[in-house]
Order: C-alpha cells, then sequence, then structure tokens
DNA sequence: CGACACCTTGAAGAGGTTCAAGAAATGTGG
DNA sequence: CCACATTTCTTGAACCTCTTCAAGGTGTCG
C-alpha cells in the first residue's frame, strides 16, 4: 500500500454539511480543522481497511463509493454495506481496536484520514462535534435495524425494491437524480447484502423491466414508477407472513 | 406507566464490570455516580420506551431481560435484540431525538436511567467514560453485523445454533450455566429474531433433540454438544453458496 | 377447572437456490 | 486498435428449504 496523502482543511470542504455539525462557532470550526490529519487515495478495487487490521481512524468518504463486508474462515461473505461521499466509516474498529471488516473501494475514492485519538480529543472541547459523532454511531445502528428487517422480514422483490429506494434517495440527497443511477456493484455483490444470490438479483431486476417498474442496461439503472417500488416495500398484503 | 424509582449509585454496584469502564480513580467514580439518574422497574410485557417516543436516555440494564423490535405500519415485526443484564439499551434514540424500535421486558426488570445529556456532560471530564460510550456503540454495530451476516447467510439450522450459543455465551458471561439456559422468549420472538416462522424454529429444535445435540422442555434448554452446534454454525461445506 | 397462550407436527406449496449454458461487457497484451 | 481472455450478467430447469395452513397437544394463570 502507497498512501498518497494531502494535508486539507474540514473548514471550506463542500461536504461539510454531510460529515461534520453544523452551525459552528469560528473557533470551534478551526478546532475541526485539526481532525483530519491527511487525505488518503484508495483505487478501485483497493481496501480501506481490512479485518484484524489494528483500528486508529475513521474516515470520511470524499469521493468514490466503498462497500463494507465480513468474510469469516469458513468462506461465508456478507456486504455489511455501501458507503458513498460524506459519509463515515470505521466505526467497527471501536469497541476491539482493531477493524472487524474490511472496506473495498468499488471506484477510485478519497477520504479525509481522522485519528480517533484526535476525534475524542477535540469532542472534548467542542461539544457539537461530541454529539454529531454520537449521531453518526447511532445512525449506523439505526440503519442496520432497518437491513435486518429487510432480511428478516422481505421477499426477494421487496428485498431489491427497498435497495434501490435507499441508493437514490442517498443519491439525490447529493445533487444526483432522483430516478437515475449508476450501481457500483455487481449482482453478487447487491445479492450478498440483500440475503440473495446473484441470480435471484438478476432474476427480480427482469421482473421489474418486465412490470415497466424500471429500466436495466446492466449497471446504469432508471427508475420509472418509484410508488410502484415503495408500494412493493409497504404493501401489508405481500409480507411472508 | 408508574415508573418506581429509587436513586443510586453505580461504585457499588456489582455489575459494574459489565456495564461501566474499570480502572477509575476515586474522583472519576465518583463523578459517575451522577450518571444514574434513578433506577425504573418494567414489569414483564410493559415498555421502557416505543417507537417515536422522546429520547431521554440510556438504560443499563440491572435485572431482567428485554427484547428491542422494529414494528412498521404496515405489519411487518422484526425483533432487532435480545437484551440482558450488565447490557445497554437505547442507543437508537440518538440520532433523531426519538427512540425508533420499542423495548419490552420479557421478564419483570430493573434499569438504570442515564440521562444522555449527563453521559455527555460527564463524558467530556472523564475520559475512561467518554471512550466508554463510544465502545459500547461500536460493538452494537458489531454485533449487527454479526446478525446480517446470520441472516444472510445462515440456514436455520445454523441460525438456531447460533443464537443458542451465542445467548449461553453470554449468561456464563455473567455466572450461569455454559450449558444449561431458560428461554425468555416465545418460538415466535426467536423466529422473527432469527428470520424465521415460529414452525421452523420449533421443528429445528426438534432436529437437534433428534440428533442428540440439546435436550428441550419447553423454554428449558441444555445443550449436550456445543462443538456440535459449533460445527453448524462453522462448517464450511454447510452453506448456502 | 377452564380459557388462553404457546408449542409441536404433518402435508402441501411457494420462493429462492443450484447447476448449467450462453451472451454481453470489460480489460489486456500484442 | 483489434483479438482474446476474463468477468459479469441473463435465463432455464430441477431441486430444496422454508413457509403456509391445519390440527392437536401442552402448559399456565386467573
Amino acid at each position: 500500500m502507497n498512501p498518497q496523502t494531502i494535508k486539507v482543511a474540514c473548514s471550506n470542504c463542500n461536504l461539510r454539511e454531510l460529515c461534520m455539525p453544523v452551525g459552528l462557532s469560528d473557533h470551534d470550526l478551526n478546532r475541526l480543522d485539526d481532525l483530519v490529519a491527511v487525505r488518503r487515495k484508495v483505487k478501485r478495487g483497493e481496501t480501506l481497511f481490512t479485518n484484524g487490521e489494528k483500528f486508529t481512524s475513521l474516515y470520511a468518504i470524499r469521493t468514490g463509493f466503498f462497500k463494507t463486508c465480513l468474510a469469516t474462515e469458513d468462506g461465508r461473505d456478507q456486504v455489511t454495506g455501501f458507503q458513498m461521499a460524506g459519509e463515515v466509516i470505521g466505526l467497527d474498529g471501536i469497541v476491539n481496536d482493531q477493524h472487524s471488516c474490511d472496506a473495498v473501494a468499488l471506484e477510485d475514492a478519497e477520504v479525509c484520514v481522522m485519528p480517533f485519538d484526535r476525534i475524542e480529543e477535540i469532542s472534548r472541547e467542542v461539544m457539537a462535534l461530541q454529539h454529531h459523532v454520537h449521531k453518526i454511531m447511532s445512525r449506523e445502528i439505526v440503519r442496520e435495524h432497518g437491513v435486518m428487517l429487510l432480511l428478516g422480514s422481505m421477499r426477494a422483490e421487496e428485498r431489491l425494491a427497498a435497495f434501490l429506494l435507499n441508493l437514490v434517495q442517498r443519491l439525490h440527497a447529493r445533487g444526483f437524480s432522483q430516478s437515475e443511477l449508476v450501481l457500483r456493484m455487481t449482482r453478487e455483490e447487491i445479492g450478498s447484502y440483500l440475503g440473495l444470490k446473484l441470480e435471484t438479483v438478476s432474476r427480480t431486476f427482469s421482473k421489474f423491466v418486465e412490470d415497466g417498474t424500471v429500466e436495466v442496461k446492466q449497471r446504469h439503472v432508471r427508475i420509472l414508477d418509484t410508488e410502484g417500488l415503495q408500494r412493493l416495500v409497504n404493501n401489508p398484503n405481500n409480507h411472508c407472513h
């Protein structure tokens, strides 16, 4: 690994509203600029951190797209999340001082490296940051509750619908289209995240196309009927009781 | 609701090693005693907090057993976890200042109420507490990763085996038997947690009994072959690829 | 003791997986 | 820049696991 690094500041970062608290005084903003030690570029296919690696920092994604995944010795493999610009990864490492999953860049990426001891230090001085860190961790817990609901109670179509809606919603919050998106991950990775085989993901896409709900050309997806997808996720008659 | 409340202190609590940081100075220990505002009793079947309720506090379980569950408007229902003495619940509420799931007592319980603003206040002064809070949240994230692996890649037998092993392990850490346990939840609640129907849970228990892996008498379970269960969870030949 | 909640078991059925083959896209080296 | 290798995606058919529906048994609590 050859981490390319550049020094930078949060205070004039255009992603600040996504990964930092808002409404800070100038003084507090200056303190925040000490948060990011360096930036680091990660090429597509490379890992930002891996299972077992010593935990030192959280990472705010500036550009690019990541997956986090769990690989057990006996060959199981589970994608636990997909992360995009403005999101923070590495929280899993805090509890045992070492990472418990791999973070893999699905496209060339750049992250802000935030040493965790520095986060804790500045958190003690800047209340807004302290609360922000707590919120980020709580948000991740709530997100995972949602995934548990998905994995535990939804059928294939419902899972894929929920997945697509979640992706566009997050992309839209970053200024992209509400209805069009380019998948950065393979069918197999989607399947791993959704607890389905890649063939099932592919078939379900095909079903959506037949129904006129979406257009799919490889990884390019256009959502034609957002409410149709929403109905799939929410319709009480659809559940496996 | 009629919360029965008693004032108390952490410094002489016999569960301290489970829910509080260790190795504190006397001064820091005294600060911690301000953490717990009151205790609160929750009767079996009652809720400690519910979805939508304003978030004010985290709760350390002193006695009893809880489930947390997500219930959506359209009738889905997902148990997201089972919690026992020494564990902390309520973390889901931080991000939006309101709880996003229900916490239901599965047996008469008592919790220590820790107002979150007080946690943040004392965290700023006591580094060990600050780090401890971070670890608790990170631990919950990692636990949920494990559940995602379970729900996403395991078959019914593997899920139930993993579930039982996890339960006895946590009970053992609290001084109970390594091989015997009393389930505090119904088959349906186990099923909801594991993404299975109650009938499947029941059948899988029966299969374990046939195989001589466990003895089951209603909610009383005795594990006869821990390694057999372990093998089920870890055996690479068992997966659905 | 009777009502109710909980658990077990069977049989039929559905949804997703597995295996297999081929097509489409992507990347690589000459 | 093209030919070839590789990865990724699609689709079909058979199979398997888990679910659904149904009925009866067991335990518990007022």
